[in-house]
DNA sequence: CTAATCTATTGTGATATTACGATATAAATT
DNA sequence: AATTTATATCGTAATATCACAATAGATTAG
């Protein structure tokens, strides 16, 4: 097998995990605090930052962009990236409702 | 090569990543969910909520435990999971930590 | 128009992930 | 002691991810 039975988890459940996996490689997060500074960049900037390939980062780009956390426009042969806001929130919700459900319980009940 | 370059990033971003990688499965999020709602759960009612083989589960419940989110204690022939209050607390605030670096420009100069 | 510059895409190899059946392990029950 | 119950681990197949060289595409500079 090795693809993930998504039709068995709500759209929701999905949806973070998307989410979540956009975040799951320290190149990416990598870039996002890079955009976070410096509000917007290009590829090039990327390399010279990160010290991966511009295959890779250009591949990292991509999957950033799929899941709407980072969206680009073309500047001559460059191209500026820039984090989504209304995006960028979004995600941060979602996450937020994942981590306020927990309760600590005053009652001890857990093992 | 497809095996990541952690010696590129800083430990707080390969921690972000493995947190987030973590989170990066429907199923996984699903039961945390479940952990959330519940407080605790055996494997057993996993396999029966989410539909998923035993063997499955378990190894979600292995990824889980590994970054620290639940932990296990064994209840005669059964084991009884729970949330790491701690640990989950941490990766809010790494999390948080993210995302609240961000400040929308008001000088809109993204792409 | 040609060359230079920058990014995306393609192709590929190495490794990781997802899922499950089968089997092993360990405790409780009979 | 043998059986049942519950979970973990092993083995394996299918697929996804990571990284990069090579190449293609598109724009600017000369």
């Amino acid at each position: 097998m090795g693809v993930t039975k998504s039709d068995l988890f709500t759209e929701a459940q999905n949806d973070v995990a998307l989410a979540a996996k956009a975040l799951a490689h320290p190149a990416r997060i990598a870039i996002i605090e890079f955009l976070l500074k410096s509000n917007t960049c290009f590829n090039g900037d990327l390399v010279n930052e990160l010290g991966l390939a511009q295959a890779t980062i250009s591949q990292h780009l991509h999957e950033l962009k799929d899941v709407g956390i980072i969206q680009g426009t073309i500047e001559g042969t460059k191209v500026c990236y820039c984090i989504n806001p209304q995006r960028w929130k979004e995600i941060q919700e979602k996450f937020n409702g994942l981590f306020n459900k927990f309760e600590d319980p005053s009652t001890n009940d857990c093992c």
